[in-house]
Formats: structure tokens, C-alpha cells, sequence
DNA sequence: GTCTGTGCAAATTGTTTGCAACTTA
DNA sequence: TAAGTTGCAAACAATTTGCACAGAC
């Protein structure tokens, strides 16, 4: 998606809310949305610490969270890392135990499956997360 | 499982690295085994502090979980949770986003799906992890 | 000019570690 | 008696917060 996009829904909210804009909450949203990976807030926090600081980092991932732009990723204990998430179906992820690389999947027939378990259990189903680990195709070669 | 088979997995292990056995790892062990809740290492703490430190704690789970007596537990960002996996077969969590009861399942279809999308993507396939968060049954009558 | 956002440093939380004293074998 | 184990307190890592100052509207 543009970032035009983005950055509309991030204005959207913060009009809403009564809030301000600012050009570090740009900056921190603009690059998260280049990044290809998954970030942490240390290592987004790297790449614009010339002009801003760690709490800031902070504060806005979660304002960004909290408006649905983007998603916290949890692996394992690992630290929390961020992706875009606006406009996005939801995936789960292959997790590379050698190189840490992940890679997004989708199957419907899991999500229908998973409604049936949630059904079978009187369960109101809200959302899932689903993680598969193992070795990838370039490390299993090594 | 009895204890007395939990203990002796405990025990073999210790033997097999040149350990010492200790008063305070076994009670450690019972307390996670006595509990049926999943507990974090500070709940844990609270059972046995009059005779035991947070410390020793913490050593015995990391202990337990690399014996593979145990499994770490992790939703969302919330505190590390351990439960004695020893004798148990793999199962997935329905978790309530309410009053935060968590519920174990198993369903051999998605583990086939899994492994097929595993193949798919020509990863070799280790372990899994899915969660589903919702309502459970008591909490959705509220 | 008022009120929000930022940066810094200090606080917090969960967990690990160094070290002297204690236990086990 | 030699080596591993414990408890305490200090160290750590990730994240949040208090406060004075800067910036938005």
C-alpha cells in the first residue's frame, strides 16, 4: 500500500482523538513502512536516532498499534517486533530456526479448521496466531 | 503422569551431566506438578519462597525446560508461563481474552495442513505453535 | 498562549549472574 | 574435600514514565 494511504489513517485517528501531528511520527511511521522486515523498536530506533529518541520510538508504535496501522509480533521470548498491518489480510509465519528469516503464509483451510475447534469448544473466536518452525530451504542445504 | 515419573527423567538427567540432586529443585518440580494451571515463575516463587529464592527458581525451570521435563509458555508478551510437557502430546491453546482461562486442544487436520504447507514451501518443518484468542462459554453469558 | 509531543534520565518489570556460604557425593 | 547449588543483591534488557522544554494550532 502507498504511504499516502497509511499516513491518512494515522491523520484520521489523530484528528479524532484530538491529538497533534508531528513530523517524528511520520518519520518513524515512513520508515517502518520501507522496511521489508519486521522491526524492533531498537533497530527502528537505529535507523532515525539523528533526529529521535527511544521513547518516542516507542510511543508511537504503540499509537500505531492502538489505531490498527500495525501489528506487534511476538516470536517466542524474542523482542517485540513491528509490522504494517493496515490493508493486510491476516498471515501466520514460517520461522526459520537457523537464519531467523520468516515467511508469510495463508491457507483457508487452517482458518476453517480453526473456526470448527473454537465451535466444537462453545468458543467465540476472535483471533489466532499461528507460528511454524523449522529449517528453510537455503539452510537445510548448509 | 505420577510424580515419581517426572522425578526420575529429573534424576537421570542430573546423573547424565554430573549434577547434584537438591532438596529444592524437586520441590520446585512438585509445585509446577501439583499446579493445574500453567504458572510464571513468580507464582511459582510465591508457593515456595519460605524455603526457596527467586534465583533457584528461575534456574530450576530453565533447568526442567532444557531436559525437556518442561515447556515454556508465551501469549502475547505476557510473562513466561511453564508446563510439565513430559508424557503429554503436543496440543494448542483456546485462550479468553476475558478472564484469560486457556483451554488445551488437539486436531490432527491442522497438523496435516501444516506439514503440507511446510512441504509447500520446502521448509523443513520442527514445531508449531497456535493460539486462539476469544470468548469462552462462560464469559460470552456475562 | 495553551496544550500536546519530545528527549532525557530515572523507574519498572522480568530474568540472569557474580560471589560467598552451604550441600552433596 | 572438591565440585555443584543456593540466596542475595547487583546487573541486565526491554519498555514506560516524569518532567522541563520545544513545537503545533
Amino acid at each position: 500500500m502507498e504511504f499516502v494511504k497509511i499516513k491518512e489513517k494515522l491523520d484520521n485517528y489523530i484528528e479524532q482523538e484530538g491529538m497533534r501531528h508531528s513530523s517524528q511520527r511520520e518519520e518513524v511511521l515512513r520508515t517502518l513502512w520501507q522496511s521489508e522486515k519486521h522491526l524492533s523498536a531498537e533497530e527502528l530506533y537505529n535507523e532515525v536516532k539523528e533526529n529521535i529518541g527511544i521513547a518516542t520510538v516507542y510511543r508511537s508504535l504503540n499509537l500505531f498499534t492502538e489505531c490498527g496501522l500495525c501489528n506487534e509480533i511476538y516470536f517466542n521470548n524474542e523482542t517485540t517486533r513491528y509490522e504494517i498491518s493496515y490493508g493486510k489480510k491476516h498471515h501466520d509465519h514460517l520461522i526459520c530456526k537457523k537464519c531467523g528469516k520468516y515467511i508469510e503464509v495463508r491457507n483457508d483451510k487452517i482458518e476453517k479448521i480453526q473456526k470448527q475447534v473454537a465451535r466444537n469448544n462453545n468458543f467465540l473466536l476472535k483471533s489466532h496466531k499461528m507460528d511454524l518452525y523449522g529449517v528453510c530451504e537455503e539452510c537445510q542445504k548448509e
